[in-house]
DNA sequence: CTGTTAGCGCATTCAA
DNA sequence: TTGAATGCGCTAACAG
């Protein structure tokens, strides 16, 4: 009874009698040998049924956001099927090298806060899908965020408009500030350019011009930032009547402070945001937004992955009135 | 030049010369050679710089909840720092085997809703800490979920109570439903239990009894249950007055329905949940609650784990006063 | 300071 | 049908 058969008793049962395979399964339980050993059974193989979900930014920010939730829940659901496991790898980090052997490949949820991680992830060998940017060469997943903006913020604008814009990270900072040079922006690639140039692009259909300090950079998508900007944005004078939000969860905390001072909603002050998120439409006034399903964003992904597609799919999303504009 | 030598190039410079170690790296770069091969090199060496996240349901359903993300913020945010990875792992599947081999051990929040997967789990060799139960001779971290109930439950109550409980997966079973048989509970384990007892001997100190049709099972934590229970509980007829329930997540619905209907909280209705999230504190009426630190038991966690303790660690917690009773 | 050897645990030849 | 030999890519121990 060499290795050999041993190998072969667990993993290929027709090459040997019926017989020696029950004689080794047994003698191994009583050894306390439960099978070959994943890690060197990968070593040979090359291949880890496991998949690193390569996020935007560090983990913890992650897993607070609704719509990062929903994409991983329709990766999850894919893969689970699959038997195939999750390996979370932070956006702030560009070390893939610890990771990119262990893996089958790289699901990207976003563009990566690193620069560094982005240039790795170019040269990665393995199956590599983006979604929401792109990499040459690799599979990828986007919406048309330019032309959405422009959808919802041609329902909010009308030739009486004083606008201003929430932007997500518009800048490469972690401070929250106003944006004066807008020439700073990464026109390249980031979504928040995107949505940006479709703003302008609506702007500039209703004959309007966009104040210099009107356009915000906030940080990150959480509630902390959006608080701050909501107040100075509501302490302006003269203050702007419309506010063009590039994410839900920043468009809320400003609905919930105007509520506060009294400010009437769409009357004084209308706002639009981006996303869909369930308490984005559950809020009242709800939320006129752009609903875009993060849940089959996260399918499609974990799709290409299987099917080593190099496709670049653009999906659809859907434009949701509320009561804010 | 040999292997070794290139081995000791990038992992112990002090082991040779300074031109040979920069001869050899400037060889490699040119060879498309990036340094050692991670998954060669941890069978080699038996560590791997990743941790198994156990969840206790499947990925899915985890990221949806903000109890759950806080805890993965936590634990994220101690690994991270040591360069270490999350794996996740759903708490359905029972195939511990497939991912033990590459992970430096476990951290499992929450009873896995599998059984066989605790029985795998308690024969692991590696490092393994639990959260929220218990696996004999293993690090753990729990609150005392008894003592919380009964302190929130007697907020709630008094003499005029007609109290039901919405209980979470008090029963093994996917279907929401009324627990008649209270013989069916398990009464070992679960924190469901642990604090279902808390609430009954709450119950049972302000003189009362619960009636046979006023404990309600909720398989998840989940919106979408919840509603249906809300329902189901409102049309009752006598109404109960008082609700203790397991989870803020099912607790939110409840107050959402019974403002729907124009029921007057607390006086027509008491309700308390459990937990403590955001958006129980800022709702309105705001829930009467356990706040537990769930990002604290993250980090605690990771501690443990990486400290490869095997203490029984006990957090603390505490009682939100809302407007909900 | 450098190179040779052995083996982590496995699966694939190929010969018997 | 079985088993001996080889190597996946690496590193610790040792010899030179």
């Amino acid at each position: 009874m060499s290795n050999a058969t041993v190998s072969n008793a667990f993993n290929r049962p027709d090459q040997l009698s019926k017989s020696k395979r029950e004689e080794i399964l047994k003698a191994c339980k009583e050894l306390g040998y439960f099978g070959p050993n994943k890690a060197a059974q990968s070593l040979r193989k090359g291949s880890f049924n496991i998949v690193a979900l390569v996020l935007p930014d560090s983990v913890e920010y992650m897993v607070s956001d609704p719509v990062a939730s929903s994409f991983m829940r329709g990766v999850a659901s894919v893969l689970e099927a699959q038997h195939i496991n999750l390996l979370l790898f932070s956006g702030t980090a560009d070390n893939v090298g610890d990771i990119v052997d262990f893996v089958d490949g790289l699901i990207c949820y976003g563009r990566p806060r690193n620069p560094k991680l982005i240039e790795h992830l170019a040269n990665v060998s393995k199956q590599v899908v983006t979604v929401d940017f792109d990499l040459p060469s690799h599979a990828s997943i986007n919406i048309d965020n330019q032309q959405a903006a422009f959808d919802v913020a041609s329902k909010a604008l009308n030739d009486e408009s004083d606008v201003a814009i929430f932007g997500l990270r518009l800048l490469d900072t972690d401070l929250l500030c106003r944006v004066y040079e807008q020439s700073l922006i990464d026109l390249e690639t980031s979504i928040a350019h995107q949505r940006y140039s479709g703003y302008l692009k609506a702007i500039e259909e209703c004959g309007l011009t966009l104040g210099e300090d009107r356009v915000w950079n906030i940080p990150e998508s959480s509630e902390r930032f959006a608080n701050i900007a909501a107040k100075e944005l509501l302490n302006l004078s003269p203050r702007p009547n419309t506010v063009l939000c590039m994410s839900d969860l920043i468009a809320l905390p400003l609905l919930r402070e105007a509520k506060k001072l009294g400010v009437k909603i769409p009357q004084e002050l209308k706002v639009v945001g981006f996303d869909g998120v369930d308490e984005a439409l559950r809020f009242s006034p709800s939320l006129t937004t752009i609903h875009q399903n993060s849940e089959e964003k996260g399918r499609e992904a974990a799709k290409l992955f299987l099917d080593k597609s190099d496709a670049k799919v653009m999906l659809g999303y859907t434009l949701k009135m509320g009561q804010s504009c």
